[in-house]
DNA sequence: CACGGCCTCTCCCAAATGGGGGAGGCACAA
DNA sequence: TTGTGCCTCCCCCATTTGGGAGAGGCCGTG
């Protein structure tokens, strides 16, 4: 399903004033996933397409943007959870200092929270580790181009998502006690404020997340992504 | 030629009665892996031991156990998180029907509920996706051979999951149930008993898991794999 | 400036939770 | 037989939680 007319494309409409498939020059990659064998499964289904070429590999955050800035490849094909510096953080501060930077993320989890918010940081691309090979290409060729990828599957969860009410910084951090099994005092202690306002953050929190129970509201965050299992 | 003797290993030798590590025949290899990403890496890995070759590769469970009723490999990798049949299935049903099946598991989490699961219920050896090259064929290879593999660090988790006290059906029943954020007199409705009887459970549970709070005892749970986020 | 969101705190009250007991039936193993 | 663990149920009672209805201060946006 990659190509989009099977029979009338003749070769008459290859224009050359915007970039196209087969005459791109050569599309330099960054490959940044702290799992071996992912990279190795990366470089091979890389190597299938004549014109994509890694020149560095990162296996942490850090790498990740020190091998960006000494590259400056095409697409950064980037993995979120990753050790030292994770994909969130490395997207935003690559953005920030880059702000037309082409990042594909990719990764296992299907969180609605890391997509988003990594979308929203300025990540072109979002992919699932699921993807087959013509998807994955596909993917790493339109990023490549500045367009924007995302698998048809997390459109969903990002509609879903983007409807969901934010949560405020407070209420993130009362969700992080209480997700490890705190009480109202012991998260009051915690933050060194009232328990009463504990209460007050919950109320918020269970109306945001549509929980009743704060078991519910923590395995909701957790769905969401708004809180890691870390 | 005046070949007199360089050394004293002719082509007398050649074919024996065991199998030793380096003239291993060839070591046969079934895949199973529901990411693409990674059945490519492992085999970029694999072709780099010119006595590996994988003679199938499954992206789920049932496929999983039909190449290896067709091909009888030397070692099946094999991946826990899978669809239609998970891992641990596999290397029950695997085992059940051959006890020798020589199983080597691979995945990304580490909780150790599975870990510990799938080795008493016979697999060879655990590896943990993030392993490099030298860890993988070695593990592979151990495994080959008939003798278990583990990563050292799985081997600490091993140990504590040997000392946790095991938790009863009725109590995995009620932790599930618990863990969507129910009340007991929900969770009483939903197994047909009285929502006393639930305080009863989760008083074990607690004692158990070292937990206080419904939300620490998930928490536990969850940690240990003893129930998945599922 | 006024509005809204966030953070803090207050009071009240019904319901759920957690901790302490105990007990009978059942199955399986020593 | 005597355990031992599991599952079921019961009692009581202190604490925690969840829901309702505020209010004041602060800050950034319109």
């Amino acid at each position: 399903m990659s190509e989009s007319s099977p029979s009338k494309t003749p070769t008459t409409r290859r224009k050359a004033t915007s970039a196209e498939p087969p005459p791109t020059p050569t599309i330099k990659i960054v490959l940044a996933d702290d799992h071996h064998v992912v990279r190795q499964g990366m470089a091979a289904i890389i190597a299938t397409e004549p014109d994509f070429k890694i020149v560095g590999e990162a296996c942490d955050g850090e790498q990740a943007l020190a091998l960006y800035a000494t590259h400056k490849p095409d697409v950064l094909v980037l993995d979120l959870r990753m050790p030292v510096l994770d994909g969130f953080e490395v997207v935003k501060r690559l953005i920030a200092t880059d702000p037309d930077a082409r990042i594909l993320v990719m990764t296992t989890y299907d969180t609605d929270e890391d997509i988003w918010r990594c979308l929203r940081a300025g990540a072109k691309g979002y992919l699932l580790k699921d993807a087959l090979q013509p998807e994955i290409v596909t993917a790493i060729r339109t990023v490549a181009r500045g367009e924007s990828f995302t698998t048809p599957l997390l459109a969903v969860k990002l509609a879903n998502r983007a409807a969901a009410p934010e949560l405020s910084p407070r209420e993130i951090d009362v969700l992080r006690l209480l997700a490890v099994g705190k009480t109202n005092k012991e998260i009051a202690a915690d933050l060194k404020i009232e328990a009463g306002t504990i209460k007050s953050h919950l109320k918020s929190l269970f109306t945001k997340l549509g929980a009743t129970t704060r078991t519910e509201a923590v395995r909701k965050a957790q769905e969401r992504g708004s809180i890691h299992p870390s």
